[in-house]
DNA sequence: AATTTAAAATTACACTTGTAATATATTAAA
DNA sequence: TTTAATATATTACAAGTGTAATTTTAAATT
């Protein structure tokens, strides 16, 4: 498993995004919803979409004349694709400095601490 | 505060955790820490050093004969500018659903999960 | 059927990035 | 001092990205 997954670029993303929340979708749903989002031309989102397809990062359905686009990967192995490059690239590999880092920050509530505490206590002794 | 660090691209970073670890260093110097970790030709690096200081992410002490570069940000504020952006790029900005996604993988170790949980434990009761 | 409209396909173009090579200036060596 | 070595400066070039516009095709409207 871990398949690769491609890589995927910033305005990639915003597209993927909306796939996620719902799919199959058309271009012009897609269009729609990033109206406000973003303020991208549909030509833009339809460029992006293709590259997508392109890619190989999400599908599209050809049988009907107006075409539906699908995300071939799960937010979350996307997520942690990326994650994975980025913590190598910029903490050198180790998932905890980073965590200390934003841990440290103050970018966290009271509510948040809390639950992050009960994730880490549920977390089994790891065997081996 | 919270200077806006100019971006900073993948092999750039390599070039910069150098000068992160020592500075002034000159364009040898940089690239002899680089042999071995990345087979990049001397050229590349130099060209790295270059874009580096036109980004205005490293200076250069032109006095000598032969230049020396260093960081103009610590790695500090360069890994928070970055993170912030990716996590917002990725987890739509919210901090705590990476740190879950994170802490529910299996890339800590006990004594890992024990450091954090004590990092929790210190942070003071948020006064605001 | 001719025309307008709307999708889809193709093409565009500048900027960034990876990855250097070539040219120039200067210093050190012969 | 001519030459070789080295540092710096300039140039290169393809792939990826942001941001579309133009062209073609097919369907809907008149």
């Amino acid at each position: 498993m871990t398949e690769k997954v491609p890589s995927i670029s910033e305005a990639e993303w915003e597209v993927m995004n909306v796939l996620w929340k719902k799919s199959p979708q058309t271009a012009n749903d897609v269009i729609t919803s990033l109206q406000g989002q973003k303020d991208w031309k549909a030509k833009t989102v339809r460029t992006l979409l293709d590259r997508l397809v392109q890619k190989g990062v999400a599908g599209v359905n050809k049988e009907q004349r107006i075409y539906t686009f699908y995300p071939l990967y799960s937010q979350d192995q996307c997520q942690r694709a990326e994650a994975e490059s980025f913590i190598k690239r910029i903490y050198g590999g180790t998932v905890k400095s980073m965590l200390v880092q934003f841990m440290e920050e103050d970018s966290l509530s009271e509510e948040d601490i809390e639950e992050l505490k009960s994730i880490l206590d549920e977390k089994p002794k790891k065997k081996k």
